[in-house]
DNA sequence: GCCAAACGTACATATATGTGAATTTATCTG
DNA sequence: CAGATAAATTCACATATATGTACGTTTGGC
């Protein structure tokens, strides 16, 4: 079950990150289609809270820095490595596409810091963004590091759907892919979730941190050089990762 | 009328700020004392969402860096200015006491800045806390800066309660402290919100916001060198900010 | 390797909560 | 400056939602 007021907090985040201007409560309920008299409700528990204010007269709310400093406190404890950022910026600048690091999460694969790529067809994708861990290049590089009963139980609790042409059916499909990858040197999709959207991806463990790199873009410019991309990012992360890296 | 679910989400970030480590469903909910059942529900759509993931096999659900990209973005709106921030760190310092730099929000005042004292007894104030504008030395500062018309329209939605001995009760309390105030060259509190507690506030206008700076502490630290931590106020304010500041 | 205890998950139901209409308050316009 | 218009707020009620209970799963102790 969904918690509605839960989820419509972080979608007012998102909405003032996107707007990053202060909106009335009029604007706000507007744009979500939400009834006025909730939309109160709702903004005057973030302000009492000390998460919203309204900075100017009749200016409408605004988020406070409270959350700058929360996610401040929170995002301190184990934060990613600066060479890990460097890796994907310089990864991304190489080959024009989006570079991300994830992280799994159940049967799911996060996304926990990504650099865009800047042409104008690009993967689309943010910190925070899920996707199936079984059917992403990224999601089997998570995979790998498992042992065979981690990966069995997880197996349980995938739902395994059809979501595009190539996508792995079953616990056979997708360890068959598994070991197609280690042969391979790397992972790769194409088309297993998203249309349209190939990807490369090695594993990435630090410290005791199951982690994986990809880089992603569409089918039509990943495809003839998933390989060149593949051994670009081996490369890549050779020699930046610090040699005395547990 | 308070929206419970959205408080618990805020509720539990604020949780992780301070465990800083992961948390598993079941301490989570033994924490608030919430069902299972419903701390189940909370987790699963902040998960979904792409707000807290499980970093680890059954290691429990932590933040995503997403607050952090969120609450980044949202912040790079109109920050302070720098020498806003190291004006309260420097006063901080110099006087051993909080402080802070304080915006309206309605009939409150925000605490957008701290720096917070470090002497064992001390104020206690966050980035978000909200006190009373009519009853705070900083609230004050901010009045100052409206007109009497806009200071009018406030009035009418304070409701005046009794919190300390030397809270203002009416409107008439609160326009003569303001006279004071401006005679006095700096406002001040003694325990008119919160008990034993003390602060000497000047207005600080930057732009087109109206701001104020304010230094609190234990009334009997404060209380005999209120006019010097005013005047201290106002010296470092005239010594950071810049010339040509609007 | 088994058992017990703790943890995570699903679902029906009572209840807390979101909502629409009405009221008050503020802003705009001529 | 008054009348009109739009926004913010309040409140009682129907309904969507949080929860108690029950079930399945995992883990750690012996």
């Amino acid at each position: 079950m969904i918690v509605r007021q839960a989820a419509n907090v972080l979608e007012i985040m998102e909405f003032f990150a996107q707007a990053r201007k202060p909106a009335t409560l009029a604007e706000i309920a507007d744009h979500f289609g939400w009834p006025r008299s909730s939309t109160f409700n709702l903004l005057a528990t973030l302000s009492e809270k000390g998460y919203l204010y309204e900075p100017r007269r009749r200016g409408g709310y605004y988020p406070t820095p409270r959350w700058l400093t929360l996610a401040r406190m929170v995002s301190e404890v184990e934060p990613l490595p600066p060479w890990v950022h460097a890796l994907i910026s310089e990864l991304s600048a190489e080959t024009g596409e989006t570079a991300s690091i994830v992280a799994p999460s159940g049967v799911m694969a996060v996304f926990i810091d990504v650099v865009e790529s800047q042409a104008p067809i690009r993967y689309f994708a943010t910190v925070g963004h899920r996707i199936p861990i079984h059917a992403s290049a990224s999601g089997r590089a998570l995979l790998l590091q498992y042992s065979k009963e981690e990966r069995d139980q997880l197996y349980r609790k995938i739902e395994f759907r059809q979501y595009g042409m190539s996508t792995p059916i079953s616990i056979e499909a997708v360890e068959a892919e598994l070991r197609n990858s280690i042969a391979r040197g790397y992972c790769q999709s194409f088309g297993d979730y998203s249309r349209d959207l190939a990807g490369a991806a090695i594993p990435l463990p630090i410290g005791d941190r199951r982690l994986s790199v990809v880089v992603a873009g569409p089918e039509f410019r990943i495809g003839p050089k998933v390989s060149d991309v593949a051994s670009l990012i081996a490369r890549t992360v050779d020699r930046l990762r610090p040699k005395t890296a547990a």
